[in-house]
RNA sequence: GCGGACGUGGUGGAAUAGGUAGACACAAGAGACUUAAAAUCUCUCGGAGGUUACUCCGUGCCGGUUCGAGUCCGGCCGUCCGCACCA
C-alpha cells in the first residue's frame, strides 16, 4: 500500500471535477433545488482560516444535498467595492481596481484549492460594471416608488484632510493619518426608505423558523419598537416668538406627573436658535460632540446637560414649569428629540437629576411598601405598582394610567390640534447609503442648478467610474476629477454637476444572492431565475453580520418585490452563523507580536527561533493580523493537504462556537486522513477484493456488520442534516474503530454474507465521508473498485431493519442515584421491570426503607423512591 | 451604557424530549511490532477512598422547582460579540 499523496490526488480529482462540470446548476427548473451561499468575502488579498471555516461549511452542505438529489445551486464572488482598495491605492500607488482585481484572482485560486464544490460560471465582483449598472437601475427603480430619500446627516469630518472619516478611521476623536481633532458635519445624504417597512421587517422575523433565535431576537431590538405618547409642551419662555411648543415622545406617560425636567438633543432645532447668539450653548454642544458619533461612544459618555432658561408647561399641574436642557443622552435620531426626565422612575434621569439637584418625585408605589417609607436613594424604581402623587391617576396600575393620560392629553386642545396622541415608535433609522468616495458604485444622479435632482436617463446608465483618479491630494477623487462630474441636465440640457457620492458596500452585499440566479441576464435579475432558485435555502456566514447585513437584504428583498423583480419577502430561509477562528498570541520579552511560525518550543518554554529569548503567550484570540497570531490557510494546504485543512476546521468545536486552530489538531487530522486510506486498503484485503450479489440470507456476524452501516448511516445523516459537523466526524471516528475492529480480527473474510455486508461496509464509509473529505472519498472509491465519480453518487439508503435492537438497557436508581443497570427486551411492562430491577444485588441493598414509590419511564430508567 | 451569547476533565468537546455526565478527539502514560527510530496497532486516562465489589464528590458561584437538573426558574461572577461610515 502507498502512502496517501494528497499533493497528486488532490489536483487529480479537481481537475476531473472541473472537466466533468460535476458542479455546475442545473437550469432544468422542473428538478428540486436547493440554494446554499456563504457569505461572499472581500478580496482583500489573501483568504484566512475565517474564509476556510466558512466555504467548507457551506461546501459540506452542498455536496450532501447533492447526493440528496437536489439542484444545488452554491456560487461565488466578491463583494470587492471598499475603503481597503483606497487605502492601498492611497499607500501604494496603485489603482484600486488594479490591486482589487489581483486580489480576486490570487483569492480564486487558493479558494480553488480547497476543493470547493463551486459553480464558478457563476462568478460575480460587484466592482465590475455589469454588476453595479443594475445596482443603479435598482435604485432608480426604488427612487421612483419613493423607496429613496435624501435628508441632512452626521458625518465625521477631518478638518486637515479635508475627508469624510469611517468610524473605525476615528481613533480617540482624531483622525487617524492626520491626527487632527476630528469634528462633526451636516450633509446632504441619499437614505433608502427602510423604516418604511419597519413593522413587516420586525413581525415578519416569526416566520423564519430555521434563523438562530439569537439572531432574529437582535433584530428584534435594533428595530426597537416601542409604543408610547407623543405630546407638546407648552413653552412659558421661548428662545423666540415662533418657538410655541417642544414636542416630546415617552413610554412611560404614566410618570407625567413626577416629571421634573425636560431635556433636548444637541441638534435638536430649538438648540440652533439658541445657539445662534450664545457663546455658553456653542461650547456645550461642541463639547457633547467630541464625545463621538457612535451610539456606544455617546452612551458611554458622561451625561451631562445645559440649562436653557427656556421653560415650559406642566400639562396637567397648574402654575408648574419645566427647565429646559441641552442633554448628550437624547438623540435626535429617536422619537423627537426631545424628552421629559423623571428621575423617580428612571436610570438616566435619576443620575442626571442627581448631577444637577432636581427634583426626585416619585409616582409609582411598589406593592410591599407603605407611602411614607418609600424613598429613592440612587436606584431608580422601574418595577410594578399603584400610581400616588399623581392627583388623578392616583390608585391605578401603570397600564390604566398610561391609557388615561394619553385619553386626557388627546382632549387637551393647543391651536385646536390635540395636545398629544398614541404613537408607535422605531429605532430603526433610516439607511444612510452615501459615501464621500471613489470606490464605490456611482449613484446616478445629476444636480442641476434648475432643475433640481435629476436622474440619469436609462440610456446613459451605467454611470461608470472614471479610470484616471488621484489618491495623491486627500478627498473624493470624484469631486476633484476634472471632467467627469460635469454633464448637461438631462431635462433643460445645461450645465449640471453629477453625483460624486457612491453606495456603501451594504447596498452591493444586499442583493448578490439575486444575482447569482441570473448573473448574465442584462437586467438586474431575471425573473424565471429568481422564482426558482430564491429563496435561499441555507445561508451561512459570521454573526458579526446578525443585524445591518442581513437586515439591509431582507430590505431589499422587500423593495425588489415593490418594483418587481422579486417575487417574495425573505431572502434566506435558513440561517446560520459560524463561530470565529482563534490562536495563540505570543509576544516577546519587549512586548512585540510574533507569528506563531516564529516561535518553537524548548521543551516546554516556549522561544523565538532566531534569538532564542523566551516568548510570553497571551490569551487565547480571534486571529487577526495586528496580534499576528494567524495561521494561513494556502501553507497549510500545501503542507497537508485540503482535506486535512477541511477535516481539522469541522472537527470537535461545533460550528456555531469559536474554534481555536492548534498545530496539534491539524496534525492529528493529517493523520486521520491517513488512516482512513489505510482502513480502506486493509478493508480491501479482507474481502480480497471481491464484489459479491446480496446473498438472501445473512449470518449473525453480516447482520451486525450491516448494523454498524447502517447505524453509521443514521447517525452522520442527522449530524449534517443539523449542520453538527463535529459530529458527523465523530460519527466517522466511531465508524472507523469499528472497522478496525473488523480488520484486526479478521486477516480473510470467507462467508458470502460476510464479505457483501462488508463491502457495502466499505463503500457507504467513503460516501459517508466524501462531503468532508471529497479528494480522499475519490481516490479510496476508485481504490475499492467503483465506478464514477464519488461526488456524484446517491447518498446511501438507510435501511431501519438493521439497526432495530429487541433488548434495551435500563438504568436502575434509587433517589434518583444509579445503582445499577439491567438489559432487558423492548417493551417490557413496569412490573416486569421491577422485577428484574429488585434482584440486582446492589439496588435492593440500597432500599434499606418502605418504598415509596416507583417511577418508570419505558425503555429507559426506572427510579425507585424511598 | 444598551442589546446578544457563552461557561462541562490537563485540552477541544458529547449528552437531540428533564432520565447512565464525560461519546469522539487531542495531550499524557504503558505495552506490542522494530536492530533502533518513525509510523502503525492495543490498553489506561475527572477527583478522593477501597485489594475487588463498590462508595462519596463533581457540569462557573448561590438558591429554587422536581422522584430525578449540565439541561428549567431567580440572583450573582467571569469571558466574548454587536451598536448604524470596517466588511
Amino acid at each position: 500500500m502507498e502512502r496517501y499523496n494528497h499533493r497528486e490526488v488532490e489536483e487529480k480529482w479537481q481537475n476531473k471535477w472541473d472537466s466533468e462540470k460535476v458542479f455546475l446548476a442545473s437550469e432544468d427548473y422542473s428538478k428540486q433545488k436547493y440554494y446554499v451561499l456563504e457569505m461572499f468575502p472581500y478580496p482583500s488579498g489573501k483568504i484566512h482560516m475565517g474564509h476556510v471555516r466558512n466555504y467548507t461549511m457551506g461546501d459540506v452542505v452542498a455536496r450532501y444535498k447533492r447526493a440528496r438529489g437536489f439542484n444545488v445551486l452554491h456560487p461565488m464572488g466578491w463583494d470587492a467595492f471598499g475603503m481597503p482598495a483606497e487605502n492601498a491605492a492611497m499607500q501604494n500607488n496603485i489603482h484600486p481596481a488594479k490591486w482589487t482585481y489581483q486580489n480576486i484572482s490570487n483569492m480564486r485560486e487558493q479558494l480553488k484549492l480547497l476543493g470547493l464544490s463551486i459553480d464558478w460560471s457563476r462568478e460575480i465582483a460587484t466592482c465590475d460594471p455589469e454588476y453595479y449598472q443594475h445596482e443603479q437601475r435598482l435604485f432608480l427603480d426604488f427612487y421612483r416608488k419613493g423607496l429613496v430619500g435624501r435628508k441632512k446627516s452626521k458625518v465625521n469630518w477631518d478638518p486637515v484632510d479635508n475627508t469624510v472619516l469611517a468610524n473605525e478611521q476615528v481613533i480617540d476623536g482624531k483622525g487617524w493619518r492626520s491626527g487632527a481633532e476630528v469634528e462633526t458635519k451636516e450633509l446632504t445624504q441619499w437614505f433608502f426608505n427602510i423604516t418604511n417597512y419597519a413593522n413587516d421587517l420586525l413581525s415578519k422575523l416569526d416566520k423564519l423558523s430555521k434563523w438562530p433565535e439569537k439572531v432574529k431576537t437582535m433584530q428584534n431590538n435594533w428595530i426597537g419598537k416601542s409604543t408610547g405618547l407623543q405630546f407638546k409642551f407648552e413653552i412659558v419662555i421661548a428662545p423666540d416668538d415662533d418657538c410655541k411648543t417642544i414636542e416630546v415622545f415617552t413610554t412611560r406617560p404614566d410618570t407625567l406627573f413626577g416629571a421634573s425636567f425636560v431635556a433636548v438633543a444637541a441638534d435638536h432645532p430649538i438648540v440652533k436658535k439658541l445657539e445662534k447668539n450664545n457663546r455658553e450653548i456653542n461650547s456645550f454642544i461642541k463639547e457633547c460632540r467630541s464625545k463621538g458619533t457612535t451610539l456606544a461612544e455617546i452612551e458611554k459618555a458622561e451625561k451631562i446637560g445645559f440649562n436653557t432658561g427656556v421653560k415650559v408647561k406642566h400639562p396637567f399641574i397648574k402654575d408648574k414649569n419645566l427647565d429646559v436642557y441641552i442633554a448628550n443622552f437624547v438623540l435626535m435620531e429617536y422619537g423627537t428629540g426631545a424628552i421629559f426626565g423623571c428621575p423617580a422612575h428612571d436610570q438616566r434621569d435619576l443620575d442626571f437629576a442627581r448631577k444637577y439637584d432636581l427634583d426626585v418625585i416619585p409616582v409609582v408605589l411598589p406593592e410591599d411598601i407603605e407611602k411614607g417609607k418609600f424613598i429613592i436613594e440612587n436606584e431608580a424604581y422601574t418595577g410594578n405598582g399603584t400610581i400616588f402623587n399623581s392627583d388623578f391617576l392616583d390608585g391605578k396600575t401603570i397600564e390604566e394610567a398610561k391609557d388615561t393620560i394619553v385619553e386626557r392629553i388627546s382632549k387637551n386642545l393647543i391651536d385646536g390640534s390635540p395636545q398629544g396622541q398614541k404613537k408607535i415608535t422605531y429605532r430603526l433609522r433610516d439607511w444612510g447609503v452615501s459615501r464621500q468616495r471613489y470606490w464605490g458604485c456611482p449613484i446616478p444622479i445629476i444636480h442641476c442648478g434648475d432643475c433640481g435632482v435629476q436622474e440619469v436617463p436609462d440610456d446613459d446608465l451605467p454611470v461608470r467610474l472614471p479610470d484616471d483618479v488621484d489618491f495623491s491630494v486627500p478627498g473624493n477623487p470624484l469631486e476633484k476629477h476634472p471632467t467627469w462630474k460635469k454633464v448637461k441636465c438631462p431635462n433643460c440640457q445645461k450645465d449640471a454637476v453629477r453625483e460624486t457620492d457612491t453606495f456603501d458596500t451594504f447596498v452591493d452585499s444586499s442583493w448578490y444572492f439575486a444575482r447569482f440566479c441570473s448573473p448574465k441576464a442584462n437586467q438586474p435579475v431575471n425573473r424565471e431565475s429568481v422564482d426558482y432558485w430564491l429563496p435561499v435555502d441555507q445561508y451561512i456566514g459570521g454573526v458579526e453580520h446578525a443585524i445591518l447585513h442581513l437586515l439591509y437584504s431582507r430590505f431589499f428583498t422587500r423593495a425588489m418585490k415593490e418594483t418587481d423583480h422579486l417575487s417574495l419577502d425573505e431572502p434566506f430561509s435558513g440561517l446560520f452563523t459560524q463561530g470565529m477562528v482563534t490562536h495563540e498570541t505570543y509576544k516577546d520579552s519587549s512586548g512585540n507580536w510574533l507569528f506563531p511560525e516564529e516561535v518553537m518550543l524548548d521543551g516546554s518554554n516556549p522561544v523565538h527561533i532566531k534569538t532564542g529569548d523566551a516568548v510570553t503567550i497571551g490569551p487565547i484570540e480571534s486571529m487577526s493580523k495586528s496580534k499576528k497570531n494567524i495561521i494561513d490557510p494556502q501553507s497549510i494546504v500545501e503542507t497537508f493537504g485540503a482535506d486535512t485543512a477541511r477535516w481539522f476546521i469541522l472537527s470537535d468545536t461545533p460550528p456555531e462556537r469559536d474554534i481555536q486552530w492548534t498545530d496539534k489538531g491539524a496534525e492529528a487530522s493529517s493523520r486521520f486522513i491517513q488512516r482512513i486510506w489505510k482502513i480502506v486498503n486493509d478493508g480491501m484485503s479482507i474481502i480480497s477484493g471481491n464484489t459479491i450479489d446480496e446473498p438472501k440470507e445473512f449470518t449473525e456476524n453480516s447482520l451486525n456488520i450491516r448494523k454498524i452501516t447502517h447505524k453509521a448511516i443514521k447517525d452522520i445523516t442527522d449530524a449534517l442534516e443539523n449542520l453538527r459537523f463535529n459530529r458527523a466526524i465523530a460519527h466517522i471516528y466511531e465508524l472507523s474503530n469499528e472497522m478496525q475492529s473488523i480488520i484486526n480480527k479478521n486477516k480473510k473474510l470467507n462467508d458470502i454474507s460476510e464479505l457483501y455486508a462488508f463491502r457495502e461496509l466499505l463503500e457507504t464509509y467513503c460516501q459517508l465521508f466524501a462531503p468532508m473529505a471529497p479528494h480522499l472519498a475519490e481516490e479510496c472509491w476508485k481504490i475499492i473498485g467503483c465506478n464514477g465519480i464519488i461526488s456524484q453518487r446517491e447518498w446511501p439508503q438507510l435501511i431501519e431493519k438493521y439497526i432495530q435492537e429487541d433488548t434495551v438497557l435500563i438504568v436502575v436508581q434509587v433517589n434518583g442515584k444509579k445503582r445499577g443497570e439491567i438489559e432487558v427486551a423492548k417493551g417490557l411492562s413496569k412490573n416486569e421491570v421491577e422485577a428484574a430491577a429488585m434482584k440486582i444485588d446492589n439496588v435492593s441493598k440500597s432500599i434499606n426503607s418502605k418504598i415509596r414509590k416507583i417511577i418508570y419511564v419505558p425503555n429507559r430508567i426506572l427510579n425507585v423512591v424511598i
